[in-house]
DNA sequence: CATGAATGAGACTTCATTCAT
DNA sequence: TATGAATGAAGTCTCATTCAT
C-alpha cells in the first residue's frame, strides 16, 4: 500500500500546476510570481518543497516528459511487428497533439531550444531524452531486420533520428502557424516513409 | 546613392553585436546589461536608437533571419531545374550549419518556440518567415511539375512543410546533442526523399 | 536531588549546542537554519522549548558568561591574599585563552559591541555582567589594601576597570589578529601593573 | 583644480550617511532598506553607485577609520618628544570620544568583533588598520628611546600592543556602560603607565 | 546622439514565526 | 514535545526604462 506523505502530495500538485507554465513561457520567463499564482502558495512554501526555482524547473521537464516517454514507450509495446509499432507511435502523437499544443508543446524541444546555449545541466536532461528516444526507435528497427520485416539497407540511427526531426519539427510549425495541419502532413510523411523505404513488399 | 547617416550606422552596428545575443539567450534572457557590454554601448544609446528593448529584438530578428532567407532564395534561383534547385538548398545548410549553430541555431526554430506562447507580436514575424520559406519551396515544386521533373502525385504543399520540419527538426537535434551528424543525416534523408519521392525516373 | 525532567535537558541540549554559534556570528548573524543544523532539531522544537530567538539568545549570553564568572570567580576564591588571586585571575585566562579563541572570543565583549547601539535588553545583561565582574575585582583591591597587602592610595575602582578593558582589548587583538601574543603581551602588562602599581614593597 | 563628478559626489554622500548606520548596526544588522531610508535613494542608485552591500560596507569602513587613523597620525606628528605625542594621543581621545560615541563607537574594534570568526575579507581590513596603528606607536616609542626620552628596557611592540587594548577596551566598557567615566579611567591609567614606565626621570 | 545617474518594479531567496498534527 | 509544512515580511540584487545634461 503506497501511501504518500503530505509532502509528496504537495510537490506533485506543485508540479502539476507548474509544468505547463514552465513549458509555455520558458524556464526564465517563468517567475516565482506566475508559480505562486498558479498553486495558490507562497514562495516560502515553493522553497520549502523544492529549494530552488532551478530544480523545480528540473523535476517540472520529468513530469513533462513522462507521458510522451510513456507514449513512445507504449506504442512500441504494441503487438504485432515493427512496422505497426512505428505506425501506433504515428497515430499517439496524432491523437494526442491537442493535449500536447495545449500543454504549451513538446517540452523536450522547448528545453532544448532554451538551453542550448546557456544551461548545461538541463541540456544534461534533454540529451538523456533525445538518446532513449532514438535508442527506442533504433531498437524497434533492428528487430524489424531481424524479422525480415524492415529491409537491411536501411540505417536505423539515421531513421530513427529523422523521424525525430520530423515529429518536432512537424510540432515547431503547427504551433507557430496555430494550425494542426503542419503537423499531420508531416506525421503522413512519416508514414509514407516508413511504408516505402522500411517496408519489404 | 545610398549614403548611410551616423545613425543608421550605429543602429547597424548595434544589431550586428546584438543580434547572436538574442540568438542565444533568447529575448527575455537577454538582458540590457548584456546588450549594453556587447556593444560597449550605453543604454541611453540602445533606447535613442531603438525605443525599447522589444523593437531592438525584432530588428534583430530580421537581421538574423535574412542571411537564411537569402541563402533559401539564392538555392532556389539557381538554374538546372526544380531537383537541382532543392539539392542547391541542402547544399546551402549543409555548407552553413557551423555557422548558424555557432550563431545560436535558427533563429525561425529559435523565436518560434520562445514567443508561440506568449509573444503575439513576434509570433506574427515567425509565421511570415515560415509562409515565405514554404512559399518558395512550394513554387519550385510546382514548376517541376509543370516541367515534368516532378511526379504530378506530390503534393507540394506538404512537400514543402515537411522539408521545413526536418531542417529545423535536425538542427534542434545537432544543437542539443552538440554533434552535427544529427543534422547531416537528416539531410541525407531530405535528399533521398527527393530523388525517391520527388523525382520521375 | 534535583532530576532534571526531559524538558530541561533539551533545553540544555541545544543551548550547548547553539552557544558558540552565536558567539561566532552573533545574534544577527545566526538565523533559525543555522540553530536547526547544530542541533538537529526543528524549528518548532525550539520554538517550544525557548517561545523565540532572542530568549535563546539569552539564555546562551548566559550560558556563555557562566564559566567565566566561575573562572574569575574561582581565581578570587584563591587562598593567599589578594596580589595572588589576581594573578590567579590572569592566569586563568592564559590558560583558558585558546578555549575561549575557539568558542568565538568572549562573550561579554562580542555581545556588548554586537548590542550597544541597538538592544536594550541584551544591553542590561552586558551591563549587569560588567558589574559583577568589576564589583568582583573591586572587593579584592580594597581587600587587599584593608589587609595592607596593597597601597591604599590606589582607586580599586578605577583599577578594576582597567584590568577588564585590558584584558578584553587583549582579546579582541588577538582574535582579529590570530595571534595569541597580543593577548600574552597585554596580560604581562597587567602583571607588571599589579606587581609596580598594587604591591607595597 | 579638484572638481568632483557627479559620481563621486553621490558615492561621498552615500557613505557619509551609511557610515555611523553600518558602525551602530553592524555589517549584517544593516539591511539595505536602512540604507534607503538614510540616503533617500533607491536601492538601484545605491547599486549603481557601489555594486553591491560588500563593496559599500568597505568604503564605510575606510570612512570611518579615517578620522581616526589622521588624529593618532596628527597627534604623533605633535613637536615636543615621545612623551608628549602619547599624551596628544590620549587627549584626542578623551577629546573626540562623545563624537566616537555618538557614530557607534570604535570602527576598528566593531568590525573586529564582528568579522573576526566570519568575513576574511573585512578582517583583512582590520588586521592592517590595527598594524598600521600598532607601527605608528612603536616608532614613537623608539625614538623616545634614541633620544633617552623613554626607558631603553621598554619592549616597544608589547607596549604599543597594550595602549591599543586599553583604548579599545575602555571604549567598549564606556559605551556599554553609557558612562563615559569609563573610557577616561582607563585613559588616566594610560597615562600614568606612560610616566611611570617609559619615562626616564 | 550618447552618457551617466537614477527610478520603481520585480527578480530569487531567506527570514522568524506559527500551528495542525 | 516535536515535527512538517506553511506564511508573510523582508532580505539582496537586477530589470527595463527615463531623462537632464
Amino acid at each position: 500500500m503506497s501511501k504518500k506523505s503530505k509532502s509528496d502530495r504537495t510537490k506533485e500538485f506543485i508540479i502539476e500546476q507548474v509544468a505547463p507554465v514552465f513549458n509555455k513561457k520558458g524556464y526564465v520567463g517563468t517567475a516565482l510570481s506566475d508559480i505562486e499564482k498558479v498553486t495558490s502558495l507562497t514562495k516560502g512554501a515553493i522553497y520549502g518543497n523544492f529549494g530552488n526555482k532551478n530544480k523545480l524547473a528540473e523535476a517540472c521537464y520529468e513530469h513533462n516528459i513522462r507521458p510522451l516517454q510513456r507514449g513512445v514507450h507504449n506504442a512500441i509495446s504494441t503487438t504485432g511487428g515493427a512496422l505497426a509499432q512505428l505506425t501506433a507511435l504515428l497515430n499517439f502523437y496524432r491523437t494526442h497533439f491537442d493535449q500536447l499544443a495545449d500543454n504549451g508543446g513538446c517540452p523536450l524541444l522547448n528545453t532544448a531550444i532554451e538551453v542550448d546555449d546557456t544551461s548545461p545541466l538541463m541540456k544534461d536532461k534533454v540529451q538523456r531524452s533525445i538518446l532513449n528516444w532514438k535508442n527506442e526507435l533504433c531498437a524497434v528497427i533492428r528487430k524489424g531486420q531481424l524479422d525480415d520485416e524492415i529491409r537491411s539497407v536501411v540505417k536505423a540511427d539515421k531513421f530513427s533520428t529523422t523521424i525525430i526531426a520530423m515529429i518536432e519539427g512537424g510540432i515547431m510549425l503547427a504551433k507557430a502557424m496555430d494550425d494542426k495541419i503542419y503537423f499531420l502532413d508531416v506525421m503522413d510523411s512519416i508514414e509514407f516513409k516508413i511504408n516505402n523505404e522500411l517496408k519489404i513488399k
